[in-house]
DNA sequence: TTTATTCTAGAACGAGCATTCTAATTGCAT
DNA sequence: ATGCAATTAGAATGCTCGTTCTAGAATAAA
């Protein structure tokens, strides 16, 4: 009953993401897209409402992708292990797939929208919120017995703050993390956390 | 012989960084900044050739005024605690100027200006770039006598990744960092510059 | 007081870009 | 064959800036 699709939902998406990797998210305009894919702008306003929403499609794949994995690896067996494998898996995510991690990490999510995202989106980009909150507090419980900001400070460095940090340099030369990287991340890890007791201030009473 | 300014170079400079700073370069816009100061804009554009030279000049002067402090630490004494001394200011510089540290470490130099700097700018940036690293590299041969490419990454985490890492989250918040951090940038630089010669692979011949 | 000079003022211009609109095309169902 | 819905096609529109331009005001020297 119609016309056949010359060009996919995805691979909108991909060449999106594609040129944002490559110049940042502000050098994606339509047109660019457009001539990326070789398709008019009228077919890229036919599957996407606007340039928020697709920017923002590509950062939200981009995040639900690292995410799931991410928060797989710190749920699964003894706390302290799950953790460093966890950490590890920044670098790791970053040689598997440098496009969602440059887009990811080189960047603020404030480049990727101004303002306007649909009900949906707000909704995934909430749940993706909490969700790495909820995992950072259990963690935080089941290592350190407590919960609370110092805790939560503590507990975000080692596992994200670090392991962005070792791999930064990498991904902006656009070059895949070499063996270093991952003993840096886990040599800050074990030091943070076997120094845990001298780093946190005493608990505050609940 | 002429009319008395009413906005000096410092003002629109200063009015340009706390825009900036607030929120982002890339809102900063010439009518935001004639708002901001009341000014029309023929009288910012009476002292600033253009916008990118502005911003440039927003970034130049952040950059010039940690690096000045972070690079005499860095050189002041014995290595080791030099080069802690020098990842604690860091934090300091962000206690002390967070309007600066914000611009500075919030966004990437990209987004201060997208090209056309006219030469004695492009000459400050040079000159910043090569006194870091040499800094760096200074740093590296005296304390693990060796510069090659892994000693460097190390040297490039203890001293200037990490310390990164453990203030973001406190600039995306805009409050100062709290004493935790000091003592995650400390741990960290002890328990790799102490694991040194595990975390490097064996030297390269010369 | 005149005049040269440096600024303020802000309107006008033009480029770049997101978005919209109107017109073809295409392939399936009838 | 014919009509219809989905899609391509790309020209037209309008808005948001950066930048330029022209006019007017203030100041100090002559």
């Amino acid at each position: 009953m119609a016309r056949h699709a010359k060009f996919s939902n995805d691979e909108v998406i991909d060449a999106t993401a594609r040129l944002s990797a490559r110049a940042g998210p502000r050098q994606v305009t339509i047109g660019a897209i457009a001539s990326e894919l070789a398709a008019p702008t009228g077919s890229i306003y036919h599957r996407f409402s606007s340039r928020d929403v697709l920017l923002g499609e590509v950062w939200l794949r981009a995040v639900e992708g690292f995410q799931a994995a991410f928060a797989a690896r710190l749920s699964a067996g003894a706390p302290y292990e799950a953790g460093l494998s966890a950490a590890l898996y920044v670098p790791a995510f970053v040689r598997a797939d440098p496009i969602s991690s440059r887009n990811l990490l080189l960047h603020r999510r404030e480049d990727f929208f101004q303002g306007a995202w649909p009900e949906p989106m707000v909704q995934r980009a909430q749940t993706l919120k909490s969700e790495l909150d909820t995992g950072l507090r259990r963690y935080a419980r089941s290592l350190l017995d407590r919960a609370d900001a110092p805790a939560l400070r503590l507990v975000k460095f080692v596992l994200v703050d670090v392991p962005l940090a070792a791999v930064l340099p990498h991904l902006r030369n656009d070059e895949p993390p070499t063996g270093i990287v991952d003993r840096l991340i886990e040599t800050t890890y074990r030091a943070s956390l076997d120094a845990a007791k001298h780093l946190l201030p005493p608990r505050r009473p609940v």
